[in-house]
DNA sequence: GGAGTTCATCGACACATATCGATATTACGC
DNA sequence: GCGTAATATCGATATGTGTCGATGAACTCC
């Protein structure tokens, strides 16, 4: 019905977009990372959630290989940091759905 | 570490939303809805999609799970329509990471 | 260099999800 | 009522995902 959108528009990565902020706890991380406009050590992570220490690298390794967050080890501990286009990224995604009226 | 954020927010809910959305058929319904701001028969979806009925049925009803789509039936069709608050609801969820950045 | 700390990866498991064929449901026309 | 069409549901299956304990890797301090 609407062959331009069927050819242009990037369904699959924005649905691996949405995939990779469709969990509670990476919602949360997320939330952390962006609330605190700054790095943030993976030691507060896995004190704030209740999950295991594993399953948080396993969520902060989702966010890693969507490009939503960056991180840098200093010394022992590993500071991630939001990426500067996440919320660009992730509204783009949106505009898919809704091209007219999600100003990113 | 920021205890308002962890009471308040309805991590749960958001990340449920984004599920729904994280899926490149659901995101080409969605976004064929919004396109038409009109209903869409069924049978469009069963065309246009390359998947079998049953399938795009299961999509669509993880949509109406979701309260994004409404439908109605109207002699054998049915037809599906966007949610009149979908938008609103997908950018709430959204503003649970940038608070302060993504208007509704 | 050895012990301790922080974090990532691995392997296993339980559960969820996408997909399909088959069948049921709803409506229509004869 | 019967056959047909459109859609939903069911049951089965394969694949994906979240979680954990165990282990490995990188770093620090002694």
């Amino acid at each position: 019905m609407n062959s331009a959108l069927d050819r242009e528009t990037d369904f699959e990565g924005s649905a691996a977009l949405f995939k990779a902020v469709s969990d509670p706890y990476r919602l949360k991380i997320l939330a952390t990372l962006a609330a605190a406009e700054d790095e943030v050590c993976v030691c507060e992570f896995t004190e704030s959630l209740p999950v295991n220490q594993p399953t948080v690298s396993h969520h902060l390794r989702i966010l890693r290989d969507a490009n939503l967050v960056t991180w840098q080890r200093r010394g022992t501990w590993v500071f991630y940091r939001l990426a500067p286009d996440a919320r660009e990224r992730i509204g783009a995604a949106l505009a898919i759905i809704f091209p007219q009226k999600v100003p990113v």
